[in-house]
DNA sequence: CTGAAAGCGCTAACAC
DNA sequence: GTGTTAGCGCTTTCAG
C-alpha cells in the first residue's frame, strides 16, 4: 500500500506538505505542488480513509437498518437514501433486522463500533426503548417510514389521512360496503385502518364487523383472509387491502373463485409498488412516496450530522394521493 | 466516548491489560480480568472498530457492488450474500452501479480506500478491463451472476444449459413453434438465447426468425415485444421469455389482445423471482438459485480473504431447473 | 510556506 | 502476567 510518507520520500518533502497539497492545494508552493501531485499519480496513491476517519472522528459513512430488502418498499427508500448521501459524499450501510427488536439493537451496536455518523431506521416493532438509548447518547439518528418514537426525528406518512382519503374514495364511487383487508398490526397499518373507519362514520356509513380482516399480511395473507370472506358470505362490492401485495393476494382469490375484479369486486391497495402496475388489471393504490421519503430522512440526518449538535426533533409528513388504474369500477 | 485508556485509569492497570482481557482473558490474572470487566460494563466501553482496522490493517468488511437494488433478484443475491457474511463476523456494504462502468469503477475506487477487505461483484457491463487491474492489485474479489472476465473467481449459472432445458421442456410439452423473448444484449442473456437454439436444432425443428425478439427487458419490453409478435401475425404456441419480468410483460399483453395463457399461449420464464408466484396463472420458469449463488460467492470471498493469499480462480456453476407452475399448457 | 511532532484508539512485540 | 513502547496512516497544531 502506497502511503504519504512513501509520497513525501520520493518527492523529498515532508508528509505534511503532500497532506496539504491534496487537502488544501493552494497553501503549497506551486513547484511543490507539481511534483508532489505527479508523484501522486505515478505512485497510484490513495488516501487510507480509515486512518483519515481515525484522526478526524467521523467517518463520512451512515447506517440504513430496514427490516429487510425483499419487500419491494424497502429498496425504492433505499434508492432515496442513498441518492442523497452519495450527493454529499457519504457511504451507506445496509443491514436488515428481520423486523426483530433484538436483531436490531446487535446491528446497531455492532455499527455504533465501526463509528457510523449516523443511523436511518425503520424501526423493528417494539424497538422504541432501544432508540430512545441512542438519541441519549446524542447519536444522531431519523426514522423513516415508522415512527416509533415521537421524540426522535422522523419521515413518515400520514396513514390515517391515507386510509380515510382511501375509503372516501371508494364511496364517492358509489360502494356503501367495503370490506377491510388489513395487515399485522403495526404502527402504519392502524393509522390505515383507523382512517377507514372515520371515513366510514363520517359517511353515516354501517361499520360491519364481519367485513374486517385483520393480519392479512403480505400476498398469503390477502389471499387467505379475502378466501374467508368471501366463504364466509356477506356482501360488499370493494375492498380496501391496507397494501398492495395484500391486495394482490386479493385479487388471486377474487379470480380464482370465478369473480372478476372489478367488475365484481373492487380492490384498492396502499404502497404503489411497482408490481401493481404489472399486473391485468393495474392495481389502483394510494400512493406511498417511499423514494422521497429515504431522500428526505438522509437529507435530514447528514444535517444533524453536519451541524454537529442536536436539532429540535422533527417529523416530517408527506402526503399519499390516489393514483388511478383499473381496479376499482364506478357504482354510480 | 469510552477508551481502553478510560477503563486502564479507573481501574488502576495499563491499558494492555484492557486490550488483553478483552482479546484473550485467560492471560489475565483473574482478580484483574474480573475488575476490568466490571469496568467495562460500568463504563459501557465499547470497541472503535476503526482504530482497530487501522492497527489491523484489515477491516472485517466486505463491499458488495450490484447493477441496482430495484430489480428483485438483486436483493435475493444480497441476502444470500449478508448471511453468509454475518456467519463469519464480516459486514457488508452495499452498493449500486446503475450498471454502469463508470460508476462502478468510482465506487470499487472509493471503497477500496476505506480499506474493504475484498469484493463481491454483479459486474456492470463491460466492466472486464477495470476488474482484471483489481485483480492484478491482489484485491479478493468474486464475480456473481455475471462472468466478465473468466480469470477471476465467479458464481454463475449455466444460462446454456437453462435456456437449452426450457425450450426442451416447452418442446416436451408438444410445442412446435416456440417464440423467444430475449433480454438485452447481455452475457447471460446470450447464454439462455443460444440453449434455445440449440435445443431448437437438436429436435430439427425450424428456427423461424421473426418469433425470435430481443431487447425485450423488463416487463416494459416483455410487453411491447409481445405486443409487436402479437402483431405480426406468425403462428406459435408458446413463448420463451428469458426473464420472469418479461414474461410478465407479454402475459399482460396476451390477456389485453383477448387471448388466454396457457390455453392460446404457453408462457415459460426465467429467474424464479417472487411475484412470479403471486399471479393468476402462476408463472412457470426456470428457477435460478440466486439466494444460493449469494451464499456460495460469500463463501468464496471470505475464504479467499481468510487464506490471505492468492487462490487459483474458480467457477462455480450452479444448477437450473423448472419450477412448473400454471402458464405452459400440455399440447399433447 | 514548510517541517517536526503529537496523537486519534488500538494491538503486539518486547522486556521485566 | 503485566507494563512500556512503537507504530498503523493520517491531520493539525506549533515553530520557524
Amino acid at each position: 500500500m502506497v502511503t504519504l510518507r512513501d509520497v513525501a520520500n520520493k518527492c523529498g518533502v515532508s508528509i505534511s506538505t503532500v497532506s496539504r497539497t491534496l487537502s488544501n492545494p493552494k497553501s503549497v508552493r506551486e513547484d511543490k505542488r507539481i511534483k508532489v501531485l505527479q508523484t501522486v499519480n505515478e505512485l497510484n496513491y490513495q488516501t487510507n480513509d480509515i486512518a483519515k476517519s481515525l484522526r478526524k472522528g467521523k467517518t463520512n459513512t451512515i447506517a440504513l437498518i430496514i427490516p429487510n430488502i425483499i419487500l419491494p418498499v424497502f429498496p425504492v427508500v433505499t434508492t432515496g437514501v442513498q441518492a442523497f448521501a452519495k450527493e454529499h459524499g457519504f457511504t451507506v450501510i445496509l443491514s436488515n433486522t428481520d423486523d426483530d427488536a433484538e436483531q436490531q439493537k446487535e446491528i446497531i451496536e455492532k455499527l455504533r463500533k465501526r463509528m457510523v455518523d449516523g443511523f436511518i431506521i425503520i424501526p423493528a416493532e417494539n424497538s422504541g426503548t432501544h432508540l430512545k438509548q441512542l438519541k441519549k447518547q446524542n447519536v444522531p439518528i431519523v426514522q423513516v417510514l415508522r415512527r416509533m418514537d415521537p421524540s426522535i426525528d422522523a419521515v413518515i406518512v400520514d396513514n390515517f389521512k391515507g386510509g380515510y382519503n382511501a375509503t372516501q374514495y371508494l364511496i364517492d364511487k358509489g360502494h356503501k360496503e367495503i370490506a377491510l383487508l388489513n395487515g399485522a398490526k403495526m404502527y402504519f397499518y392502524k393509522g390505515r385502518f383507523e382512517g377507514y373507519l372515520q371515513a366510514l362514520k363520517d359517511n353515516n356509513l354501517l361499520i360491519n364487523n364481519p367485513l374486517i380482516k385483520h393480519d392479512a399480511n403480505g400476498v398469503d395473507g390477502g389471499y387467505h383472509k379475502m378466501q374467508q370472506l368471501l366463504r364466509e358470505g356477506y356482501h360488499f362490492t370493494a375492498v380496501f387491502a391496507t397494501s398492495d401485495l395484500c391486495a394482490i393476494g386479493a385479487i388471486k382469490a377474487i379470480t380464482q373463485a370465478g369473480l372478476r375484479v372489478p367488475e365484481d369486486i373492487s380492490i384498492l391497495g396502499f404502497d404503489n409498488l411497482d408490481i401493481g402496475s404489472m399486473f391485468i388489471p393495474g392495481l389502483t393504490t394510494i400512493a406511498h412516496p417511499a423514494l422521497e421519503m429515504g431522500y428526505s430522512a438522509s437529507q435530514r440526518l447528514i444535517k444533524i450530522i453536519q451541524e454537529g449538535r442536536i436539532l429540535e426533533p422533527e417529523t416530517i409528513v408527506m402526503k399519499t394521493k390516489i393514483l388511478e388504474r383499473e381496479t376499482v369500477a364506478n357504482k354510480i
